[in-house]
DNA sequence: ATTACATTTGACAACTCTGTCCAAAATATT
DNA sequence: AATATTTTGGACAGAGTTGTCAAATGTAAT
């Protein structure tokens, strides 16, 4: 019923095709310490580590945010009441073109 | 073309009303350069606002709400290609209810 | 069991963020 | 124009965030 965290999604693809967090982490230009807190939830991933972490995990880029931004959603905006509607507001806002 | 932020709803509905930053702030329990900075977004609102806000203000808290999450997804993921998608991803992982 | 490699932990510095205070500027009232 | 009221600006303190470093722990391989 719960849903997988970015975290975990990441942790995941990682495993599975056998990248150690020391790999990922050069890739990245970030500490190794710093990609496993990431990966453990400990600490939020940064939107910089998006498109590098897409490109040496071999995942879809649209995929990876679309993860990110889900999880962040979740968790910043978790205790409002009113999020489903802020959301679809917020649709409509973007769609409206930006600026 | 460009949408209203948050500090202008708030703003406009304020000067409507005729209260003085003074009385809104002291209600929200905060300095009143505060509130000025919230309202032409040179500061964030925070969610503590929303509530005593609406009340002062006279406004829905949904519709409050609202326009609080559209402007701060808006400000925090503009940046990301595939927000539309996330935004619907994150719609759906909400629906299925959290944690 | 030693050695090598991978991961986690906690202390830490640098930076950013949030709100306050108080002075300055703008606006309204008499 | 003088005074009162509202609004803004900037310096600041305290809290929180981000990532690093180095040591500790876990895991595999020989």
């Amino acid at each position: 019923m719960s849903y997988q965290t970015f975290g975990d999604y990441i942790r995941t693809r990682r495993v599975a095709i056998e990248l150690p967090l020391r790999k990922v982490a050069a890739y990245l230009d970030i500490d190794t310490s710093t990609l496993s807190k990431v990966e453990r939830g400990e600490r939020p991933a940064s939107p910089d580590y998006l498109k590098p972490l897409s490109k040496i995990l071999g995942l879809d880029l649209k995929e990876v945010q679309t993860k990110y931004i889900a999880d962040k959603i979740t968790n910043d905006f978790g205790a409002l009441e009113h999020l489903r509607e802020g959301l679809k507001a917020a649709e409509k806002q973007i769609k409206t073109k930006k600026k």
